[in-house]
DNA sequence: GTTACCATAGTCCTCAGACAAGTTGAGGAG
DNA sequence: CTCCTCAACTTGTCTGAGGACTATGGTAAC
């Protein structure tokens, strides 16, 4: 399901340029064509092309030097966790949030902290705060998320979930722009539930609530 | 006193909005001021402080969007993966590869095809060939469970377990070495309950034998 | 009251041009 | 031959101008 996103020239040619670097059209350590060169190539302003080598530079790919040129200083960038999810399908990315927010809400269910619990509870209260944007309350949500992996006390856990946010985050701006949510209210219940089976440390509530919510959630984005 | 300002003016920028970032003067998600403003603020043209916002984006800290404004969508560069890992206990490991692994059976219970399932139960019968060092057996038990993730048809959680296996692996083989393996016969029983399930298409039956069989991973580790 | 539409301001995106600053290599002076 | 100068080329920076998109608020119709 690929959704119309349009994507900024300096993006595409920052994208082309990488797939010719990994092509090996430059050895490592090769100098690149002038700016002005790759503009005509590519047929964007030179701005552009600056912006594109930039963004690679950022990754580091490439390096300018001032007077002497723009040179290849890694063919293979290593696979970046990012990359990863950047390409891969939404629905994908939410079958592996799931693994990870399953398991967590279980073990968050054995071994919360009152301290945990009175986070959790503070998040879950700031989704339906009034007046919130739909990135507001995207961010809300997402907190909440987190507070619950946090209660886990499992750190692998949190840093595979913070991994997973920013992929996960967009799309939910995205979707939640085109189609409003549908039933709040409902997806507040839903959030109250798992919420509930920790506090009374329930691991298999907590378990099926947290499944049913991303179960839910997978579908709407299907 | 500095030689000469060797760095351009776009990555003094960047370094600068990075602290900035990190120093939490914009929240996770929050925006940062226009172009224009933070041009001033800088000291600098605009497309430098473009350059600059580039370069982040190409590391996953800023994304620009259009009509909108920039946006931070990490605090910090996230920790190389293996580095976490690494670090991490090893019970702590276990716990977020059984989030992986119970998921990827269930999936793998729903959508495993036929060669799938010949490469599995390959794999079981190479975990109890004869004349195995340890080193080869914990690597025909890892290339068994590989097995099952990819058959999940999960990219994303194929990537995950792939990273966690030198970890697990190293500890494995240091395990087996010091208190050789207590009852490989209910081992292996327990890994056959698993290709059962998924071979049988039961996906609650495979959820059940893989956390059996990891959680008695974990309490042998702890 | 609710919904749909539209206008508007604010934002990023792209381009073009100009000049500054740094590097390189060729060719001349010694 | 060595060293110096200089011209050509490259990236760095700034400015100005539109274009495209987003978010917000008001207005009218239902």
């Amino acid at each position: 399901m690929t959704q119309v996103s349009r994507t900024p020239l300096a993006d595409q040619a920052a994208d082309l340029l990488l797939t010719r670097v990994r092509a090996g059209e430059w050895l490592l350590g090769g100098k690149l064509p002038g700016e002005t060169t790759l503009a005509a190539q590519l047929g964007v302003g030179r701005s552009t092309v600056r912006e594109a080598i930039r963004r690679l530079a950022g990754r580091g790919v490439l390096d300018a030097r001032q007077g002497s040129g723009v040179y290849v200083t890694a063919l293979d960038v290593p696979d970046e966790w990012g990359d990863v999810l950047r390409r891969a399908d939404i629905v994908t990315v939410i079958e592996a949030r799931t693994a990870i927010e399953v398991e967590a809400a279980m073990l968050a269910a054995q071994r919360r902290t009152p301290a945990d619990l009175r986070a959790i509870r503070r998040a879950l209260d700031a989704r339906t705060l009034p007046g919130q944007s739909v990135q507001e309350h995207v961010d809300a949500d997402m907190a909440l998320h987190r507070a619950i992996v946090v209660a886990s006390h499992n750190e692998v856990l949190v840093e595979l979930f913070d991994g997973f946010v920013p992929r996960v985050r967009r799309t939910m701006i995205e979707m939640l722009r085109i189609r409003p949510t549908a039933s709040e209210r409902q997806d507040q219940d839903a959030h109250a539930a798992v919420v509930e089976a920790i506090a009374k440390r329930m691991p298999d509530a907590a378990v099926r609530a947290s499944r049913t919510h991303l179960d839910a959630l997978k579908a709407a984005l299907s």
